[in-house]
This record gives C-alpha cells, structure tokens and sequence, in this order.
RNA sequence: GGGGGAAUUCCCGAGCGGCCAAAGGGGGCAGACUGUAAAUCUGUUGUCAGUGACUUCGGUGGUCCGAAUCCACCUUCCCCCA
C-alpha cells in the first residue's frame, strides 16, 4: 500500500492543495519536504509526535524531510490557534529550545549523510531586510484575503497585532527558501497551519510559477473536539522530565472510550488490520484496547523497556498483587522523624502528594488516603519510626497515585 | 494626540466601606456508582493552626476605627475619535 494511502486509511489528513497531486509525487519521485517547528518550549509534546511519526514514515519511505525550527518565526509568535497574544520570547530561550527539539527528533529521524535536514529558519529570517522584504513578498499578499484566513478571523475580535499579522508572510517565506535552496516541495503540518501553508504555495505559484504542496494532518483532538493532551502540567510532554513514562502511560491508559481507535491509528504503526480487532471491542474489553495504546505509544516515545516498567507498575498497582518496584519512591529521613513519629500529612507533602498540609489533611478526612490497605481516619495520624524498619511503606492517593517510603 | 472603560483567588466572572478568604460557573482534587472510561450525584478548592491567626483582590502611597470597595500617582490592557 502506498504511503499516501496509509494516511488516508489511517484518517489522519485534513486538507491539501492537490490530493491527486500529492499522490502521484509520492507514489513516484523521492520528494524533499517539510515541516516546521515553533521552538515555544523546552519539549515536543504529543501533538508533534504525529508530525515526527509522519517524518519518519516518509524518510522510510525514501523521502527526504527537512525539520525547519523556527528560530525566526519564534520570534514573531503564530496566532493560530491561540486567543491571546504570544508572549515574546528571548533569542536565548528559543535557541536553548531548538537545542532540546532537535536531541528528541533525532530519535525519530535520521539525519546522517542528509538524509534529513535539520534547519533553522532564523538564518534566513533575522537578517532579513524589511524594505526589500515588503518589495519582494508584500506584494503577492492581499491583506483582503488573509483577514479572512480563519487564523485570523478569530483573532479579530480579540485584537491581533501587527506583529502577529506578519507570521503568514515568515512562513511563506520559509517555503520558498527551501523550494529555491533545496527543491522542497511539499509541505506539511498540522491542521491549524492550513492557513501559513497555502500562503506559502501561493507564494511560490506567484514569485516562481511553479507548482508546490501543501498538506495539513488532522490535530489530535478528543471526540469532544477538544485538544487532546492537555495535563495539569499543561501538556503530555516528550520529554520524561517533564511528563514520567508512568504518566505518560496512564494517560493514554484512561483515555476516553471514544477516542481510543483514532488515537492507534494517528499514534501508532500499528497495523491497521490489527486494529480493526480492537475497533470491534465495547464496554469494559476496551480496557484492553486502552492497555495496547497505552503501551505502543509509551513504546515509541520512551523506548520497549520504559513501556514495560510502566505497563507493569500499572498492572501491579491496579491489578492489586502489587510489586512495587517501579513506584515512585521518597527516602525519608532522620530529621523527618519528631519524637521517632510522622505524620501522614507531613509524608504526603514530602512527596508531593499534597501540595500542601490543608490539601493533605482535606484528602485525609474526605477518605482518599490510606496507608497500605488502611483508610488513614484521622488527619493527625501519624506512623512510628519502627513502622518503617521492617521495610516500606506504600500511601495511596486516591485510587491512582500511589508513593512509596523507606528509610 | 483627545475622550472613555478595565485590572479580583488556577481560568472566566460577581463584589454594597465593616456580615469578604471574597457569590456563581469552569477546571482541579476526593467520595459514591463503574471498566484505571464516560455520564451522574456528593464533598472540597489561599496558608498555617483543632473554633483562631496570617497573606491575598495590577503597583505605590493616602483617607478612615476599618478598604477589593474611597482618593492620588504609576503600570498594563481594551474601546471610541484622529
């Protein structure tokens, strides 16, 4: 089966300028692409893993990807999608990003003797020259259009700068270098980026009457609609620094029945007969299909070996039996100890179960705490020093978080 | 440049000079029900301490016995006009 045709079938393609087109290169020519990424933090998170999966699909596929950071877009800030405004950021923090950005990617794309690329648009942006940039690119820009770009069209009611205005003409811009510089023609991103794609095919079409692509994925959002990914940490990072194997695993483990499918199909290289056998699942077997996502992706993104640590902390923690092994562990020490006693509420902030000791005591005396296999009834309760010599002590925070303690 | 308005706890958004740690909603957390799901219901949601204390309402000063609420200045944002 055709590459294309995977996408297709796997559902994960929003729009493009020319499927047919598109079809046809692939199927046939080895096509330089790209796709770009805004160095707005100091991890990928989940939403470009589809983006690296499509990389890597395509550079198997002999393709040739170019990753474009954009050190230079950065610096402007891309209003899609977003209802305020961007905070500016430091050239420091965005070269530091793309330094993080590209050690993540290289475990997905290779980019040995160029067989991928690997750029930064702020090499070609930061030194651009403003009169001649708006006597070259402004001219084959209708502002008439573009206001009517949905990107912006959302951002008219709550203010949209200048500033902003301009990041359609970058990205554009970004095309067409690498169309001149490295016979890129085809380029790729997620569904919010439709608008800045086909800016740059129009570009392109105008300035060098040539005939380039775009192609936009399907975001991965919840059945709701609703952005998927979305922690209390604000995303489900790649970076296990920032978001555990273990939460990473569980994540995608209690992810909403509704979503499982798709999510195997956009984040997986399962194949898509195997995944139709989960598709047939319903009520609680779905649990097994959630396990397998859970456990495919973790793979991918953290390796076999963190994925089984993480598939079987879950299963012992849940499962009950038990190992704790892989749990999250405090070493208490000494000093924690007053009058060779603590109390579970100190335990639980030492740990960061609770963020504080009114939290911990709250959770304590609605019956969300136990100890082992007791329910913690008291607020004040508190464990002796002996309790910890003949081994650790496991507390649970409600029914999924649980900490171990030893001394 | 001229005129007008706004800044409240994680977010949105009420808020009379004392009854305001501050309505309501969202989100979060916990409990019940479940399938580690969803929906629903209940509780909870500044910090510390066992009925009290302390720190919060953009910032800095001031008025007052007492200020999120009044005054001055500053900062930021929005709107209208140019």
């Amino acid at each position: 089966m055709s590459l294309f045709r995977e996408f297709i079938d796997r559902g994960m393609i929003a729009q493009s300028t020319n499927a047919e087109a598109i079809e046809k290169m692939l199927d046939n020519e080895k096509v330089t692409f790209y796709i770009g990424f805004d160095p707005t933090a100091d991890s990928l998170h989940i939403g470009h893993f589809i983006q690296l999966k499509i990389m890597a699909h395509m550079q198997r596929a002999g393709h040739r990807p170019i990753a474009i950071f954009g050190g230079g877009t950065a610096m402007i800030g891309d209003p899609s999608g977003k209802n305020d405004m961007r905070r500016i950021m430091s050239v420091e923090e965005i070269e530091s990003n793309i330094a993080k950005f590209k050690r993540q990617m290289s475990r997905f794309i290779d980019v040995s003797d160029g067989k991928a690329l690997f750029l930064n648009n702020g090499d070609w942006l930061r030194d651009l020259n403003y009169i001649q940039f708006l006597r070259d690119i402004g001219p084959h820009f209708s502002v008439n259009r573009m206001l009517t770009a949905e990107c912006y069209k959302s951002r008219l009611e709550k203010g949209l700068t200048f500033l902003e205005f301009n990041y359609m003409l970058m990205q554009s811009y970004d095309f067409y270098k690498l169309y001149n510089d490295y016979g890129c023609r085809l380029e790729f991103g997620g569904d919010d980026q439709w608008s800045n794609i086909i800016g740059g095919v129009e570009l392109i079409r105008r300035k060098c009457q040539a005939e380039v692509y775009g192609l936009t994925f399907k975001l991965l959002l919840t059945s709701e609609g609703k952005k998927m990914g979305k922690t209390e940490k604000g995303a489900l990072w790649l970076d296990p620094e920032k978001t555990t194997p273990y939460e990473f695993f569980q994540y995608w483990r209690n992810i909403d029945d509704a979503d499982v499918i798709n999510c195997m199909k956009m984040l997986t290289f399962m194949p898509l007969d195997e995944i139709a056998v989960y598709e047939k699942m319903s009520g609680s077997e779905l649990n097994k299909a959630k396990e397998k996502l859970a456990y495919e992706v973790t793979a991918l993104i953290h390796g076999e070996e963190e994925a089984i640590k993480a598939l079987e902390s879950a299963r012992s923690v849940f499962a009950g039996s038990g190992s704790s092994e892989n749990m999250p562990t405090t070493q208490l020490e000494e000093s924690d100890f007053i009058d060779g006693k603590i109390s579970v509420a100190d335990m639980m902030l030492k740990a960061k179960l609770a963020p504080s000791k009114g939290e911990a005591k709250r959770l304590i005396t609605q019956g969300g705490v136990f100890v082992g296999d007791e329910k913690v009834t008291s607020f004040d309760a508190a464990l002796e020093h002996s309790a910890f010599e003949s081994g650790e002590i496991i507390i649970k925070k409600g029914k999924k978080t649980y900490h171990k303690f030893t001394i």
